[in-house]
Order: structure tokens, then sequence, then C-alpha cells
DNA sequence: CGTTAATGATACTCAAATAGTATCATTAAT
DNA sequence: ATTAATGATACTATTTGAGTATCATTAACG
């Protein structure tokens, strides 16, 4: 069972390869290799990045992405939440569809803390850290 | 993304219940209604919790299931390992298919961690501590 | 004995989530 | 005008998860 996929797994790289270069613009052209994965899916994904504030843009000829945060404090957690809409250790555990099984069910509880412990490891790792 | 599959939830239901009851032998029909599923279906996780070890069954009519072992020792995380193969965090950490970027790789030593503590923690809660 | 109530094993189908592609529109440098 | 880029979005394919169905085996009950 798989937590992480592979949407922020191709976007730790672009974005830890973009720490690295510190281009002013660095198009999808230029980043497909690197990150090993098809032109228009990694674009798909800068393209929700983008969206979610994490890198710049610009358009036409000469133009890329550029980080748009310190590379310092864009956290695993962040890009887990934007690309992935978070973590939830089971079904029950999430939103409203509670078990029915129960008001006193022992086991939501402890899945939650576990739930919130993941996430802040997720929240210690930056990209500078991976770069 | 989820990280309990149905198997386990259903599997820590039956549990329970079972070691409620304590029994000599609980047969799947009376387990379904309170477990919440079909019958057929709730069997195939019971007879996997068999091959597993986790409980005797016993054949023909008046049969069932019943506790194999001290539910003060079943750990969620060994029904995380036996219903659905543990838990990776990402495709890459797992066996040989590393993503190619890099044996210099910063991010797999860290996720591994995290997912031995996860399994830890996992590891903490028995189905004693639920019943 | 034969019927019934149970599990064992396994094959199969259905549904949902992931992963990836394709297309058209927009923008800006040359 | 052409070219090289992203924006938006619809579509398809693959994989995984969830659930059913079937047949075989075993043992109590009458
Ligand atoms: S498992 Fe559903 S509420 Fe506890
Ligand atoms: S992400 Fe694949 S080896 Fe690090």
């Amino acid at each position: 069972m798989k937590v992480l996929n592979k949407d922020v797994d191709y976007a730790v790289r672009a974005l830890v390869l973009m720490a690295r270069n510190d281009k002013p613009a660095t198009p999808v052209a230029g980043m497909r290799a690197e990150v090993r994965v098809s032109g228009p899916f990694l674009r798909k994904i800068m393209q929700k990045l983008q969206r979610a504030g994490f890198v710049h843009s610009v358009k036409g000829r000469g133009g890329g992405f550029s980080l748009a945060r310190d590379p310092g404090n864009i956290r695993l957690s962040e890009l887990v939440s934007a690309l992935q809409g978070g973590i939830k250790l089971n079904d029950c555990a999430s939103e409203g569809k509670l078990c029915g099984l129960h008001s006193a069910c022992k086991l939501r509880p402890r899945l939650a803390s576990m739930e919130g412990r993941l996430l802040e490891e997720l929240a210690a790792i930056t990209v500078k850290d991976l770069a």
C-alpha cells in the first residue's frame, strides 16, 4: 500500500533540480530527462505546482518555471496535501463516512494521532534538505 | 491515499469480536452482521487469517473460527504484513525498482526510517487494546 | 447414510484510483 | 509569421482494491 504517489515523487525531483540550478526559468523540456518522466505528464504536475503557489511560470518562448518559494521552506507535507490531498490511514478515519462501528471506536483516535505524527515527519523534510 | 486496506479493517473488527466473546468457535455467519460485511468476503479474510496463523478453524457443522493467539499479542503491524504485504511509502523505496535517480538519493533513507517508525506504532496496538 | 452447516481453495468480475496521453488555447520572443 | 513555451481540460489505459461465485471437503445431526 503506497503512501506517496507519483506526482509527489516527480514533483520532488523537479523542485530539487530547480533548487540546484536556480535559473530564472527552466522549461519542462529541460527537466524531463533528469526527472525521468514524459514531457506531458511532468507538465501537468508543474501546472499543479504553479496553481498551488510553489513555482512561478513564464509563458511563451524562453519561458519556463522557477521556484516561487525558498526551497528551505517547501515541505514534503505541503506537497502531499497539494498533489494528493493528504494521507488517510484508513477509510474510517476520514470525513463523515465513519464505519457505523462505533461511537466507542478505540482504533480511530490512535490512527488519527499516527497520521499526525506522519505528517510532522514529512513536514520536517524540505526541498533544500534533498538538494 | 490510504494506508490500511479493507481486509485489515474487517480483520480487526472480527478479531476484536472474537476476543470479546471468546467462544470455542464462531462461524462467519455469526460475525458478518456485526463486522458489517458480506459473508463471502469476510470468509475470504478469515481464511487468510487462518493461513497466517492468527486463528484456528474447525470445519463442518458446528465449526467456525477461534483465536489461535493471545489477543494481547496480536499486533496491527502483523495484520498489515499478512493482509496487505506491509506498507511502502513510495514506489522507489521498495524492491529493486529504484528510480534510477540515484545512488545518492537523499529521500530514500528518510522514507525508510519513517516507514520503520510507522510500523513500530502499529506494533504498539494489539487486538486486546481494541477490545 | 443423507442432509445440512460449516470451512478450504481458487477463479472470476466489478469498481475505483492512479498514471499517463492528447488536444486546443494562450502568450511572448525571434 | 513562426516557434517555443505554459494553461486548461478531456480522454484513455493500467493497476490495484473490493467483492462474488463456485466447487471441494469435512463433520455433526437425525
Ligand atoms: S473502525 Fe470505523 S469507527 Fe473505528
Ligand atoms: S526517489 Fe528514487 S531513489 Fe530516491
